[in-house]
DNA sequence: CCCAAATTCAAATGATCATTTGAAATATTC
DNA sequence: GAATATTTCAAATGATCATTTGAATTTGGG
């Protein structure tokens, strides 16, 4: 717990990045934030207004930290495959740290199976821009060889093992968790295997639009 | 509705089916489920002795209409390559049907996502064989190339789209569901995209292995 | 050191939920 | 068709939750 001479403030914000992140807004009460922050229950009300506008300050503490480290990613790759990869590797060992890393993905994926009144305008704010990064990429590497919705459709192939695998690490304890063995370890070897069929995938159905073109 | 001539238990059964498998087990109440059955809130508890109970039934239920789907798919595919593919475009017409195919699959989503207090009898009953059938048809493919682990990889990247899926198509209302046009007519598109992904990220990584055998 | 503003606190409030209760209504049996 | 068992019902119960309240405590400026 980094509860080192942070502010009550700062205890409820970070208490709430972790929880929210890990079990959605519903889910997570201002009881467990305020135990979790060693505060009082009226902390919640008093520094934020309501659960509902710190959940907004979570958000807006998390996407900060999370461009933190995206625009280290953007910069560093060349070609459009390669950066593809790059953002593979990075968004898996991100999940699979299990660390502070982990939240915005974790948060996003919550808030996207069980959407909270915020629902819309984080959408508009958070996921949007990376929604449409990642729709270009994959654009520039298919080199427009195919239409906005096998775009789409690739883009959605390439991504699903991404989700799923913050779904995967996201589940409440419960001790069913005995499937991600050794799950450090096989960090490494997951990300080139995703990287291994993204590609592939790519490849096949450029391949194939190519052919019904002649 | 076909709450025709069918007893109070009977709608009362088929109301839990689609509002857990839409909703999950805590986000749906007996209120929700009674008011759709049209039945006294008290019949959960005369008919079912508890919500969790309930919450049983159904997914016995659900496992019963998905289990004869099922079993007409099996003995309809030749080829493990074949089958994959029979799979997947069953999976997908399944889910974006947005009928009652879709239940078990969306039930079985709710429950990873949110884990009720019967998660681990209903992954020991529910999801094991599945699962299991689907690993072993990975396996059958592949021809015994890839290690355990990497059939297990292989496997999730095939897998995640269809889980994706379900989770796209199954979010609560929210005006946000624009991004899912023209559902119905992407559907069979989706489903060859998705075969084509698997089949060409299964031959590439048979093909990798092969080359460090060598 | 004192006072006022900011913060913390335990307890109360009101809303929602699953479940219980016991009476009323309905169906079944003899 | 009366007696009995089954099913429905409106209202009550008790648990959990977010939020409020007002008093107690701490903090910071003069």
């Amino acid at each position: 717990m980094s509860s080192k001479g942070a502010t009550t403030r700062e205890r409820i914000l970070e208490a709430a990045c972790e929880l929210f992140s890990e079990k959605g807004f519903v889910s997570t009460t201002t009881q467990d934030i305020c135990g979790l922050a060693q505060a009082n229950i009226a902390g919640v009300n008093y520094h934020f207004r309501s659960k509902e506008n710190l959940y907004r300050e979570a958000w807006v503490h998390l996407d900060r930290l999370a461009m933190d480290r995206w625009t280290e990613l953007i910069d560093s790759a060349e070609s459009a495959e390669e950066k593809l990869c790059q953002f593979i590797r990075f968004r898996v060992n991100s999940v699979l740290s299990d660390g502070m890393e982990s939240r915005f993905p974790r948060i996003m994926h919550r808030e996207m199976g069980q959407p909270s009144a915020l629902h819309e305008e984080l959408m508009e704010n958070y996921m949007r821009k990376r929604r449409k990064w990642f729709l270009d990429l994959v654009r520039e590497i298919v080199g427009g060889a195919l239409d906005k919705r096998q775009e789409r459709m690739a883009g959605f192939c390439i991504h699903s093992p991404l989700i799923h695998l913050i779904e995967i690490h996201n589940r409440p304890e419960h001790p069913h968790r005995h499937r991600c063995h050794s799950v450090r370890k096989d960090s490494e070897a997951l990300a080139e295997t995703l990287c291994t069929f993204a590609l592939a995938g790519l490849r096949e159905l450029t391949r194939q639009h190519g052919q019904k073109e002649e």
